[in-house]
DNA sequence: ATGGCTATGTAGCATAGA
């Protein structure tokens, strides 16, 4: 099974990249982040003819998530139990077997900032209501934009990031607290390239520059974990016209 | 170099992203 999370920043805009990609690719699941959409606007139909299912939760001109898959979804939930958040950042079902959650991670804006708080709080909302999801579900796999990068590998210039928002302490605390929770980055069970990242900012030709972050993540459950065959970032969507600033993040394992 | 670029909502800029 193969699971890939892209946060594509308007699915208005980048429609025609991701029905490309899902015929070039031919993901089993795709979660998607930012599509910025009301949900009667979101292109259900497009999408279906494409030979996917989709589930989405959308809002006007902020976040919005979605997951696309070739079989049907089943037990879909768009909200953290017990946590009042009008901001739509949350998709979960089931699909084969497998419990499937896509996340947008609230991007925090800087360090001493409202949102921030407000990241952190969510963070920790997510990570409560994960802990029962493992619980429920041998297979989980948790995708998404979690506006963390993780360790200083996953940073260009780790100097002039430091403690700045998406590497601050309390972010990779968080972070860590997902996996020590029981979910493994997918990425890093692997020997990877240096300088692997999957966001770049749109401005001073940072993609060209390689001035990049890897934020977009795979999470598995050990039993997933234990039978993950791959996880690579294709950064080739980077370099379309009019791209997203994220590029997909895919892991494949065995499902059964 | 506290800027740079892109998208949305809405009609000249404000807000947000990361």
């Amino acid at each position: 099974m193969r699971v890939a999370t892209w946060n594509v920043n308007s699915l208005k805009v980048r429609l025609p990249q991701v029905l490309a990609w899902l015929e070039a690719q031919q993901p089993d699941v795709l979660c998607l982040q930012e599509t910025k959409l009301e949900d009667a606007k979101f292109p259900a139909q497009e999408i279906r003819a494409a030979g996917y299912h989709v589930l989405f939760s959308g809002q006007k001109t902020y976040n919005g998530v979605a997951i696309l898959s070739k079989e049907p979804a089943t037990a879909a939930q768009s909200s953290i139990p017990g946590f009042d958040d009008p901001q739509k950042r949350i998709l979960a079902a089931t699909i084969n077997g497998v419990r499937v959650v896509c996340l947008y991670v609230p991007n925090g804006q800087s360090v001493d900032s409202d949102k921030y708080r407000y990241k952190l709080e969510w963070l920790g909302q997510a990570r409560r209501w994960l802990t029962g999801e493992l619980a429920a579900h041998e297979r989980l796999v948790v995708a998404g934009d979690f506006n963390i990068a993780p360790d200083d590998r996953d940073v260009h210039d780790p100097k002039a990031w430091e403690g700045q928002v998406l590497c601050s302490a309390p972010e990779r605390q968080a972070f860590q607290n997902f996996l020590t929770g029981g979910l493994q980055d997918s990425f890093r069970l692997f020997e990877q390239p240096p300088q692997s990242f999957t966001w770049w900012d749109y401005r001073m030709y940072a993609f060209r520059r390689k001035m990049g972050l890897r934020i977009d993540h795979v999470l598995l459950s050990r039993r997933l974990a234990e039978h993950c065959r791959a996880c690579s970032i294709d950064i080739e969507p980077r370099k379309n016209e009019r791209p997203s600033d994220h590029a997909p993040v895919t892991a494949d394992f065995a499902s059964d």
